[in-house]
DNA sequence: GTTATTGCAAAATATTTGCATTATA
DNA sequence: TATAATGCAAATATTTTGCAATAAC
C-alpha cells in the first residue's frame, strides 16, 4: 500500500484513501475491471465509496498515466495499470482481457510520423478465444 | 445506388429503401461517421427514418461484415465501410478518423495463435494529430 | 397475403455534472 | 482553516427493446 501512496506522490496527486483503495485494487486484481468492477468490489470493503470517486479517480489516474483506458469492448471502458505500452487481447467467449506484447512496426517508434501524420499512441486490440476457453471447448 | 443494392443482395440482406441509403451515405460521405451522425445527415432528406433503423441497420450489416465498427473514441461507435482489413487514426484534435495500413506481424496472419491464444481480429488504434491540424497549428 | 422491417416510446446502460458535506495537508 | 475531494441525486448520452403500423416480395 505504500508502494501506490508513493507513486500517487510521485504523480503530483493527493493520495486520498479512496485513490489508495482504488489503485491499489487495480494492481492487485491482475486483470482489466469496469468502474461498476472495481466499484462492485471495493464497496464491501469501504461501504461509503461512491461510483462518482470510481469515475473521477480512474479519469485522473489515466490523465496522469498512471492507468489504462482500454475501449475493446466497445460498451464499458476497462482499465489497467500502468502505461498502454503493450496491446491488449479479449475473449468473445469468457470476456476476459489480456495483456500482449507485439512489435507492431509503427508502435516501437512512437510518437513518430506516419504519412504526415504525427502518432502519439498506438493501442492494438485482438480479438479471439483465450487458451482456457479453447480447452474447455475441447472438452 | 444500384451497387449497394447488388452488395446487399450478394450478402442475403433485403435491400429496404432505409438500408441502401444508409449504406449509400456510408459509402459516399468517406469518413466514419456515428450512428446520430449517419441519421442526422439522412433525416433531412428522408423525414421520417428513425435512430432506431439505422441502429438495427449498421449492426446488420456489422454482423455481414458488410461494414466495420471502429471504438476508437470510447463514446459513441464510429462505422467504415467494407471490412476491419485496415487500422484507424483517430485525430484528437479534429475528431477525424483515418484509415491507415500498418503491416503488423501479428495482423499479417490472423486468424492466427499468440501463446495458445487464437487471434480471429486485429483492431490497430492510433491516435495522435493529423497532417491537416498541424499544418493549421503552424500558421 | 404473409412475413420481416420500420419507427415510436420507453427502458436499460454508461458516464458526467451540480452542489452540499467531508476530509486533507 | 482553507482548499480540494467525496458522494448523493439528477442530468446527459448511447444503445437496446417491446410492440403496433407499415412495407417488401
Amino acid at each position: 500500500m505504500n508502494i501506490v501512496k508513493n507513486k500517487l506522490n510521485q504523480a503530483g496527486i493527493k493520495p486520498t484513501y479512496q485513490r489508495l483503495v482504488i489503485m491499489d485494487y487495480l494492481e492487485q486484481c491482475g486483470s482489466h475491471p469496469t468502474v461498476d468492477g472495481i466499484y462492485e468490489n471495493l464497496v464491501i470493503k469501504v461501504p461509503t465509496i461512491s461510483r462518482t470517486t470510481v469515475y473521477n479517480t480512474l479519469n485522473l489516474l489515466t490523465a496522469e498515466s498512471l492507468v489504462h483506458a482500454v475501449t475493446i469492448t466497445g460498451t464499458e471502458v476497462h482499465y489497467g495499470i500502468g502505461r498502454a505500452d503493450h496491446h491488449h487481447f479479449l475473449c468473445v467467449q469468457c470476456g476476459r482481457i489480456l495483456d500482449i506484447e507485439v512489435n507492431c512496426p509503427l508502435a516501437t517508434q512512437v510518437p513518430g510520423d506516419y504519412l504526415g501524420h504525427q502518432i502519439l499512441e498506438v493501442h492494438g486490440y485482438f480479438r479471439g478465444i483465450c487458451s482456457d476457453c479453447l480447452n474447455k471447448n475441447k472438452r
